[in-house]
DNA sequence: CTACCTCCCGTAGTAACTACAGGTTCAAGC
DNA sequence: GCTTGAACCTGTAGTTACTACGGGAGGTAG
């Protein structure tokens, strides 16, 4: 087992490396502690941004979970099912669950799709002739 | 000359009937016409809208275009393309083409995002023991 | 000391609609 | 002719999930 990189003393981030080490756009983050989707950030003297470990834990949870298809709601929720709760597997499991159909049918939606533009446009020869079957598909 | 007004009827409708006829929400009518993608309609003396055949064909080639995938910009350009310039056609089928890669990776991306879900999904029993799989994927 | 970078805040913009609020007009029934 | 309810009008604001910008202040290397 490799030890993570872990500091015994408590590391704080500017909004720069925690952008830098969470993998998320700077103006994402004060966007995130704006609508509470991680705590707010402790201040220094100069008025800049303190984050801690747990905002950085935070934001790579979110981000996994926006990498997943999940929606800033559903976001909101596993943080909230995340923390413990008795029975909150069974609702994040639902939740994913959900997802998961969201997600299959948005592909059978798509590959319909990739069809009838792969069919069409292999029809069309760039030439207009008789007419683009592109333009005929779409006229009826 | 005598117009042949009984049979080449000169059909007007109401948005009510232009949204029913184009399967198209009658709020987005109004703001298509705003923003220009379909003619400004005419009005009756009430100012009540009245468009005509040419509208009801255009609302319909958009909703297909929409149906294919295409962007409001894209569709502006089939819009454009559709009027019969030479040489359209091969511009027509371009974007289609820049359309059905698009399309692909999108549905690479949710082909993996759906992988990852399912698995995921399966291995939690929603009775979280010793801890949720979905959490623990989400927090490494 | 002077660049230059990073950070601050607040606001506005993006796509592509969708949803009011608060009013007019039309059509049908009595 | 009157009433009632549906359909229509305009204009603005809300949605999702950010992203960009303007204008200024703090921090640091040479």
């Amino acid at each position: 087992m490799v030890a993570p990189i872990t500091k015994s003393r408590p590391r704080f981030y500017s909004t720069g490396e925690l952008a830098e080490l969470s993998q998320t756009h700077i103006e994402n983050i004060r966007y995130f502690e704006r609508i509470g989707l991680i705590p707010k950030a402790g201040r220094m003297a100069s008025g800049h941004r303190r984050f801690g470990e747990e905002h950085l834990r935070r934001l790579i949870f979110i981000r996994r979970a926006r990498d997943m298809g999940f929606s800033q709601d559903q976001v909101r929720a596993l943080i909230a099912l995340s923390d413990g709760t008795p029975n909150s597997c069974a609702e994040i499991k639902s939740i994913a669950e959900t997802n998961l159909r969201l997600v299959r049918e948005k592909i059978a939606g798509l590959k319909r799709l990739e069809h009838l533009l792969a069919e069409t446009s292999a029809k069309c020869r760039g030439n207009r002739t008789p007419a683009c079957p592109l333009i005929e598909v779409l006229l009826q």
